[in-house]
Parts: C-alpha cells; sequence; structure tokens
DNA sequence: CACCATGTTCCTTG
DNA sequence: CCAAGGAACATGGT
C-alpha cells in the first residue's frame, strides 16, 4: 500500500481519528517493527500523550505527541504491506498486528504482514529525505542538477529517496511515462527539457492518484471483502468498486497496448525491481 | 515447487 | 566517493 499518494490519503482519513486522542495504553506485538526503539521506551514515551497532529513527509507519517510539556514525534512507515486504521470497539485483533494504541475512542492498530515497516521514535531517516514533489521545495533546476550528478538510470535514480521523497516503484514508472522519457535513460542525460517535463510528470501522476483516492470510498480496515487501501485503477478493479478508470498506464501491464500508440508496454528489470514502459513512447 | 510483490538497508565487488 | 548487484528482512498470492 505504500508510495506517497497512497500515505496522504491514509494520513487525511486518519487524521481526524487520532488528533486530540490521549494514548492509555501500548501493545508491541511485534517488536522488529519499532526498532532501535525498545518496547519499554515506546510504552513509557506514548502511554498518556496526546496525539497533537498526524502528518506526512515522503512515504512517512509524523505522529506528533505531546505529554505535558514535552513534545516527541513518533515516526510510521508502511514498507510494503502495512496498514494503519483505527478499529470500532469489540472487534478482534487481525493477523499480523504489529502495534496497537488503545485511544479514548478506539483501537489503533498498524498491522504489517511482512514486517517491513516502522513505527519508531527513531527519526534519523528523515534526515536525508529529498524535497517534497506537491511542494514548493520541489525546484525544477535543483531537480535537475540532482539527475545530472547520477549516473544511475533515471528510473532507478527516481527511487532514490534522497531525490525527491515518496516516489516509489509504480509512480515511477508511470512517471517517465507520462514524461515520454526511457527508464533506461542515464539520469545525467537528462537535458532540462526532460527534465521539467519528468518534474511535471511526477506532480501530475502523484496528484492525480491522491485525487482518485480521495473520492473513492476506501476500506481501511480491510474487513469483509475490500483489500484495502492500494493502488487505483488496476488491481482495485474488481469485487466490489469498479468504474474509477485505468489510473496506471504502464505499471503491470506488460504485453497490453500503450493506452496513447498501442505498442505494447514492455517488463524489464532494473536494480531487481521489475520497470514498465512503452518502447514506442519512451525511446532510448 | 518456483517466482513474484507497493520498501529500505546493508554488504560485496568493481 | 560512486554504481551495480545481491541478499536480507517475512509472508502471501499466483
Amino acid at each position: 500500500m505504500p508510495e506517497l499518494p497512497e500515505v496522504e490519503v491514509l494520513c487525511q482519513h486518519l487524521a481526524p481519528l487520532v488528533r486530540d486522542r490521549t494514548i492509555a495504553g501500548v501493545r508491541v506485538v511485534r517488536e522488529r517493527v519499532i526498532r532501535p526503539t525498545g518496547k519499554t521506551t515506546l510504552s513509557r514515551a506514548l502511554r498518556g500523550a496526546m496525539i497533537t497532529d498526524l502528518t506526512r513527509r515522503g512515504k512517512f507519517l509524523l505522529f506528533h505527541l505531546r505529554k505535558g510539556d514535552h513534545a516527541a514525534v513518533l515516526l510510521g512507515h508502511l514498507g510494503m504491506t502495512g496498514r494503519m486504521f483505527v478499529q470500532p470497539p469489540g472487534q478482534p485483533l487481525p493477523t499480523h498486528t504489529a502495534v496497537t494504541l488503545d485511544l479514548d475512542g478506539g483501537r489503533f492498530v498498524y498491522q504489517d504482514t511482512r514486517g517491513f515497516g516502522r513505527f519508531t521514535l527513531e527519526l534519523a531517516s528523515l534526515d536525508t529525505l529529498g524535497p517534497e514533489p506537491l511542494s514548493d521545495d520541489f525546484d525544477p533546476a535543483a531537480f535537475h542538477r540532482s539527475l545530472r550528478a547520477s549516473r544511475q538510470a533515471v528510473k532507478v535514480k527516481l527511487l532514490d529517496q534522497s531525490l525527491v521523497a515518496g516516489v516509489g516503484n509504480i509512480y515511477a514508472s508511470e512517471a517517465l511515462h507520462r514524461a515520454g522519457i526511457s527508464p533506461r535513460k542515464a539520469a545525467r542525460r537528462l537535458t532540462r527539457l526532460e527534465s521539467d517535463r519528468l518534474h511535471t510528470a511526477i506532480r501530475t501522476v502523484l496528484d492525480e492518484a491522491i485525487r482518485q483516492g480521495s473520492t473513492i470510498p476506501l476500506d481501511f480496515a480491510g474487513s469483509g471483502s475490500g483489500d484495502g487501501l492500494f493502488y487505483y485503477g488496476r488491481r482495485a478493479d474488481r469485487g466490489g468498486m469498479e468504474s474509477h478508470g485505468e489510473r496506471l498506464l504502464v505499471y503491470d501491464r506488460d504485453g497490453e497496448p500503450c493506452a496513447a500508440c498501442g505498442t505494447p508496454i514492455r517488463k524489464i528489470v532494473q536494480a531487481a525491481r521489475s520497470t514498465f514502459y512503452c518502447p514506442a513512447c519512451q525511446r532510448a
């Protein structure tokens, strides 16, 4: 569930549910997700604290806490399979529950099947984060300079969170397709014009995904038949809801015709991750 | 059984 | 210092 748009939609959904709530109890079921913070440290810091706000930075969620005159931040990251939601009272804990917080008004659950996510007081990972793509901090000139300084393929470079925060494997392919740039092109060989197109494309694909996510009723808890929050417009077109069209134009569409030109979408592997692109629209 | 998966980090090799 | 490749983390889907 985890690239910037999904985290943003989750953040907007969750914020009013947790804001101004006091944490009465903390349960750590899966200790590795809170690393390097320990159970005792986490419990002591959280119990009795109030969640004053919930914000997002890249793919991270920031739980802003206050206990008396003490302020703190708890960092959440969903990894590959993390989910967060507030349960109605009396519900059983889902399998792979990693951490729960007893709030006045419901139980907050962080569930993570594979356990690659984080729920920790360690904030070091924020230090190396690049600019927020949807903010003014995402500067076209600086973006181009960073690309020029890299010998990596542009698709691989886009996954570098210090270049720009929040782009993951899916939206990297989508942005390059929208910009008409080959994923194999060396980052340093992008012209300023291409760099600007990519800059705009990143914003557009992320913004559209957030828009989609915000208008579609999502099953955050994953209860019943729903899949919870995930990538819009593909695997989502199944079961109950539909009609929100083909949001993803290349990702996971190996062999299918490109929506723009009809050429079959190709799948390659770069840095051990799948990349999807249209060999005609995105020439080397 | 084999291979794939939205992420990050560490290690080795060049 | 940089880049590439692989492995690790752990679990489930196809």
